[in-house]
DNA sequence: TTAATTCCTATCTGGATAGTAGGAATATAT
DNA sequence: ATATATTCCTACTATCCAGATAGGAATTAA
């Protein structure tokens, strides 16, 4: 219940890793090697942590990523979403009558505040304080 | 991300039908058509739940089902765990080296902080307050 | 003995997740 | 120029599991 698909974990060791050296560029390979990483599924990983604006990349040789900011201004909640999009315990958190049950879903407040105290939990910690353990 | 099973939704719904009749039994059959639930489907869901003790059947004719307790005596964490089993984000919450990272993993305290987080909120929430909306 | 019900076991199926493959585009170094 | 190292893009495959269905056995009341 309530798991983490391995692509969040993945993008998260992936941060951390790149978080450790700030100075200098990292590939996706050494990156892979690293974190145990299958190393051409990370390079979809790095893909959209860049889209995102969380890390930025250099092709061709010499190439690499690193961190577009710094780790204490990134939340968890921000890579959470990067990856597997906005936080959605049920169908109608967004939308009330986008479930079967209309108006008459009486568990959909229940869901939004899970919704809300999720948010709140990842928005607050940090990768840096991830990083540290 | 962290989506609720079907499962789990059709449980609670279940729940909150039974819960609006305490004082009758109610056939799987009728609460299927009721909360809009497959009822083939329905009934391993009564099953698991009356496993765990929270509501009460009788077999053969003019059997059905009922609650077990009061309402505002279960809460919201059991119903989810009867069904879905304890809240586990990544496997190493339960034990430390239960991933491929031993006891290098750096978010797991993250994710147990995560797991704690979503567990109170189950945990302070019953039945009767989600049946009411 | 019939009808209504829970309970048990087995099976099917679609879609998502995880992972692989191959190569195009791009940049550097020599 | 050319070789090399890298990101980036697209497509494919495999595996798993949630969701659902099917058929009937066991039990109980009328």
């Amino acid at each position: 219940m309530f798991s983490v698909s391995a692509r969040t974990q993945y993008a998260i060791r992936a941060m951390t890793c790149l978080a450790t050296k700030p100075d200098r560029s990292s590939t996706s390979a050494e990156i892979a090697q690293a974190e145990n990483i299958p190393a051409k599924y990370l390079e979809g990983i790095l893909s959209r942590l860049k889209a995102f604006g969380l890390i930025e990349s250099e092709r061709g040789k010499n190439g690499g990523y690193r961190m577009a900011k710094n780790p204490s201004d990134i939340t968890m909640l921000e890579i959470v979403e990067a990856i597997d999009g906005r936080i959605k315990p049920v169908t109608c958190v967004d939308a009330i009558g986008a479930c079967a049950q209309g108006a008459a879903c009486h568990p959909r407040n229940f869901w939004i505040g899970l919704k809300s105290t999720i948010d709140a939990y990842l928005a607050e910690r940090t990768l840096k304080d991830v990083a540290q353990g």
